[in-house]
DNA sequence: AGTACAATGACAACATGCTGACATAGTGAA
DNA sequence: TTCACTATGTCAGCATGTTGTCATTGTACT
């Protein structure tokens, strides 16, 4: 049973964690001077990518956590004047999360952050590793997203 | 600046935030029956892997977790009989983490659940997908933890 | 229209990760 | 040997994720 395939998912796995970790304290280290954190950085990230308006439960959905999670993180970002509730047409209770002013203007500042880093860190590697790579995670993410 | 390869990269951060999620919850339904969590899933495989005997930061290195967070786990598993403390040689109060002999008991349970789940999660993917996917993954965990 | 089911907001309990701080133990160089 | 630096255990505070529960709102089917 200790077949190489079995060797290799399970480090695989362990990989996958060791990795998520670094990219939390990078997207921590990355948004630290914007008043940022990793959380704040993948919610204002879904939020400035969708053109619709997303409510609470569609930004838990776009990034797989559970309403709660986003709840909580947006509910401070519009206390810190980064988000507004916005009334939504289609719902009486579930507003629409839109960006202020000054929330577009942090995600601005957090792009020119964001950019070179992504520049550093892809220039090395071939546009056919990451679509392989990005591939087999999403079959992955499948397999287990019933 | 919006080069298919940024996308493909942001893309694939996302996606290992994701995948990282629903491992945990893979991983905390595996070893439910048994007591157990995906932390304590990954610190009792960590210690069932070693040979020579870890202390608490040396699983941490392991598994590139804070010291603080493994010992907090370590602490609760000793309480529970599936680790204990054992007189280090090399050191006067760094002590060495050993399975119990219940502990070992889960361990192998634990193993009679993770083999038929990375069979059925592996079998439709060829082994050199794996094999690129990891190097990959690898590369940026060396690039990232400095 | 009415009614069952799903979606949402709100609150709570809990698990897990991080960092910081402090005292003690170990190590290596002068 | 002595002294500076590193490693470790311990405690605390905090951020973030999960699940569970309950009341309310939306939706879809009869």
């Amino acid at each position: 049973m200790h077949s190489p395939k079995r060797i290799l998912f399970l480090d695989l796995v362990l990989s996958i964690f060791r990795l998520n970790g670094l990219l939390i304290a990078e997207g921590d280290a990355l948004t630290e001077k914007l008043g940022l954190t990793h959380a704040r950085w993948k919610v204002i990230g879904a939020i400035a990518l969708s053109n619709a308006g997303l409510t609470v439960p569609g930004v838990a959905r776009v990034l797989g956590q559970s309403r709660q999670a986003v709840q909580r993180i947006t509910d401070v970002m519009v206390v810190d004047g980064l988000l507004a509730y916005q009334r939504n047409p289609k719902h009486k209770r579930s507003v629409l999360i839109t960006l202020t002013e000054e929330g577009n203007h942090v995600y601005n500042m957090l792009r020119e952050q964001q950019d070179p880093w992504v520049m550093e860190n892809t220039q090395e590697i071939p546009i056919e590793e990451l679509d392989q790579t990005l591939r087999l995670i999403r079959r992955l993410i499948n397999k287990f997203d019933k």
